[in-house]
DNA sequence: CTCCCGATAT
DNA sequence: ATATCAGGAG
């Protein structure tokens, strides 16, 4: 990311942004997938890799009746978990890596989700993303989850240039404040799913149309 | 860069 | 038919 200074100007047009996020979805925090221990949310938030959180849910619905314990997943038959997993897409990736690293969870750290993001990112099947909703969530540390919506928003509000998902969390530090951070990714997943959608994003309807870059480019 | 991949909306 | 979904790895 470029080290430039942030214009006061567009500061402004951050805290404003920020206000109408805070304004229409309120301050409270939540996540997205159930899940009753941290390692059910490590094992969620693989599955979640391209493929809807309400797919998920119901997938995990029977998953963590079925497999009680992170030594359910260790001992796991592939091909049966592949099965039990199946609707989540990526079946085969993800079966193989949530029992690598349940193992990992059992044998390198005593059965306890690591709370080092490079810990973390060195477990299967976690990257980034992952990393930081665990850290989010479970750790309460402060951290920028950028996933689809986030990249999709941020770049459309004109919050970054960059296509690298790593330099968008590193300018939206930089950009953010601190305490808005695991907000922003909660508002603007929330945000993405209803308005700013992928595809024709209802920019009419939109309380943010006049702070927004892609808005004000799609004027005629 | 490519591959992994089913479910759903458009 | 095609785009998209709380991406990650080789």
């Amino acid at each position: 990311m470029k080290k430039r200074k942030v214009s006061k100007k567009e500061q402004e047009r951050i805290d404003k942004i920020l206000q109408a996020f805070n304004r229409e979805y309120g301050l409270e925090y939540r996540c997205f997938l159930n899940y009753e221990t941290p390692w059910q949310l490590l094992f969620a938030t693989i599955l979640s890799a391209q493929c809807t959180d309400e797919r998920v849910n119901i997938v995990t619905k029977d998953l963590f009746q079925k497999y009680k314990s992170i030594e359910d997943f260790a001992q796991a038959d592939q091909l049966e978990l592949e099965r039990d997993i199946h609707s989540t897409g990526f079946f085969k990736n993800k079966a193989k890596n949530i029992i690598e690293c349940a193992k990992r969870l059992l044998y390198e750290y005593n059965g306890e989700v690591p709370k080092d993001i490079n810990e973390l990112v060195s477990l299967a099947g976690v990257g980034r993303k992952t990393a930081n909703v665990i850290r989010g969530n479970i750790y309460k540390e402060p951290s920028i989850v950028v996933d689809t919506h986030v990249k999709r928003i941020s770049q459309r509000l004109g919050l970054t240039k960059e296509e690298d998902p790593v330099k968008i969390e590193f300018e939206l530090m930089y950009k953010l404040p601190r305490e808005q951070w695991i907000l922003y990714n909660i508002q603007v997943i929330t945000f993405g799913r209803s308005i700013c959608t992928a595809r024709s994003p209802k920019c009419t309807e939109c309380f943010l149309r006049e702070y927004c870059k892609y808005y004000i480019n799609h004027q005629k």
